[in-house]
DNA sequence: TTGTATGCGTTATCAA
DNA sequence: TTGATAACGCATACAA
């Protein structure tokens, strides 16, 4: 990506103390040893160690067991103890350490997510919403990035598995053969999202993907579409996607279908290619099926870039019903995608396991929806 | 936001097992009880707990230091051995207990980021460096989200200290007065960034966002533009930066800015408002600077639906240099913020301190970079 | 209501 | 080169 230069000049004071790599004009750097010496607010510790329940113990005058009970067991205390307690608790900021009650408990509260890149908006919403229902439940969430790449998610799977969380939620990802062995073998209650595989590791909820693309299709069909385009990216569930979407239109007794591939992640620059190319093969493409918003966004972009009036000229329709869809111009014609429904459930599945309560269903599929807007 | 239905005859098979709020006509759950019963995998394990260092020593007719050393000081053991350890770890898929050596060792290999919030992407480029720095030194990411609110920023500290981690970074986030005690009580090494705050906790590295909103205006300046406006966060930060821009325009003898805020998270449908409030209240408007690359896409589609020539009638810049702002119509010119860097220094920081290394710059300041294109 | 002893799984230290 | 021992910080079981 080109770094232009603005047109002020150089605000440099000083040059950095490490060679610097950045071609940035407004640049300066310092040091400050001061700000170590002598911390902004005055230390709470007099020792240079973290306070650990002993140290508690000892300044409340009581066992550590008693400091143990004032934040696990408030109820069991006698009330003036327990203020006791808490008081010391707070003046020497003490935080219990999570790797000793992990380990004593063989429980971490933790759950981690594993999903392919934080690029991209699409998983955002499924995220947010598994982090808040666990956090209701005391659980926190940890996130791990699997990039895409098959030979570093065992590494990554058992970097998780190493902390013991009590849960691990894959978002779009499917896992190796040796992935796989090593989550079954961890006895970790485990949520597949974003998709119905087959066979499932233990836990599932998502949707079809085949139906999704069926959807669209017929979608396009019963607006008397007939000649039918699709941009898309081209990891597995979108070959799903593209299968169906195609089949789909040979059942309705329409000419091929025009696909365009493009790298993932997806990119407003990827959409606007990717119709482009779609356009360039069969300029006679009315009605074209983008993989994410953001493809569909591009391609909004390069529809209007190329003078065709959509729906009238051209017909788009995006996937995920993100945020920014309702705003383009257009607003845009998409698949709803319930995020926040997989995280809940995934959330409630993990949770209810953990605490080996039953679940009621192991798997499940929550569907889609198409959201009608004026693109289509 | 409103959800359409499909025109798809429903193909719910089954209701599902749990209430279900989703208004999608594509529906059904079922439950697999076989699934749990019979993986499809053999387990490994005849067990139904996850092996431990004492049952690899077993199998592989050694002690439990030979497996540790195995692990963590291969070079120390006799070949033969080391090998009947490793293929023992191997076929009973062992993984060590981070929990437990995180404990004895007193490090966690466990670096904690804090951030406002995961939807929006201007966050994500530092994100992706971080993790990737990280790994690279053995050390795995946790993703924590404050969400803006300084209330419950406390308690999300809490949480992070708990599990010890070797080191925090914080991502666009100022803590709380408790937020502040509780780290700097911790004893854990922290890295303050996306901001030059005047008393950092620890480390820190960013730009100044006072730099930014004075580069903008002059950028405006010295292409002759006398009206300028302005699409603005409202943050902290993003004040800073509407300050600056002001007076900047006031230094240049300008009339007053217009200054046009809308609520986080950053959306296209906000830049939108905001674009046509900032014209409203002053059509002679002829520059405007968008507090986000996605709020200037807003704007320029906007600009678009109300005939404007971007950037003949109006300069739009937009702020962050996001992946897209290459491919909107026209091409975006934008503040470039190295967000890749501020993650790799922030990593090299955190691995230096927690390895008791001295750091040579302890606050530094990366700059930006003004990214000429077209819309300017 | 509060305290004592014990063990969670791992690894540094020392001894063989 | 390998093994025995102790300790990391906390919470359950039991005792007082």
């Amino acid at each position: 990506m080109a770094i232009g230069t603005g047109r002020l000049p150089p605000l440099q004071l000083r040059p950095n103390t490490t060679p610097s790599r950045s071609t940035s004009p407004y640049h300066l750097a310092w040091t400050t040893i001061a700000a170590l010496s002598a911390p902004p607010y005055p230390p709470v510790q007099p020792t240079d160690r973290p306070s650990k329940i002993q140290d508690v113990a000892r300044a409340a005058g009581v066992s550590a067991m008693t400091v143990s009970r004032a934040i696990n067991h408030p109820e069991r205390l006698n009330p003036e103890t327990l203020q006791r307690v808490r008081d010391a608790i707070a003046s020497m900021r003490y935080v219990p350490n999570a790797l000793a009650s992990g380990l004593r408990l063989s429980r971490a509260r933790l759950v981690a997510a594993l999903l392919p890149t934080l690029v991209g908006p699409v998983f955002q919403e499924l995220i947010q919403s598994l982090d808040h229902a666990l956090n209701q439940h005391g659980y926190q969430l940890m996130i791990g990035r699997t990039g895409y790449d098959a030979a570093q998610e065992a590494d990554l799977i058992r970097a998780i598995i190493q902390r013991r969380p009590d849960g691990i939620v894959m978002i779009g990802t499917a896992a190796s053969e040796e992935g796989r062995a090593l989550l079954q073998a961890s006895r970790i209650p485990v949520v597949e999202t974003w998709d119905l595989a087959d066979t499932a590791i233990d836990m599932l909820v998502g949707f079809s993907h085949h139906a999704i693309g069926a959807a669209v299709a017929e979608h396009f069909v019963a607006k008397g579409h007939r000649q039918l385009g699709m941009v898309s990216g081209d990891d597995a569930r979108a070959r799903v996607r593209v299968a169906a979407y195609a089949q789909a239109a040979q059942a309705a007794g329409l000419p091929e279908v025009t696909v365009a591939f493009t790298p993932a992640p997806s990119t407003l620059g990827g959409g606007r290619r990717g119709l482009a190319d779609v356009l360039l093969k069969h300029p006679e493409v009315t009605a074209v099926f983008c993989s994410s918003d953001t493809l569909a966004l591009g391609a909004l972009i390069e529809a209007q870039h190329q003078g065709l009036r959509v729906p009238q000229d051209l017909a788009v329709v995006g996937l995920g019903d993100q945020e920014f869809a309702k705003d383009t111009a257009p607003p845009l014609t998409t698949v709803r995608l319930d995020g926040t429904r997989i995280g809940q459930l995934a959330a409630d599945m993990i949770v209810a396991r953990s605490l080996d309560q039953p679940v009621d269903a192991h798997h499940v599929d929550i569907g889609f929806a198409i959201t009608q807007r004026s693109s289509s």
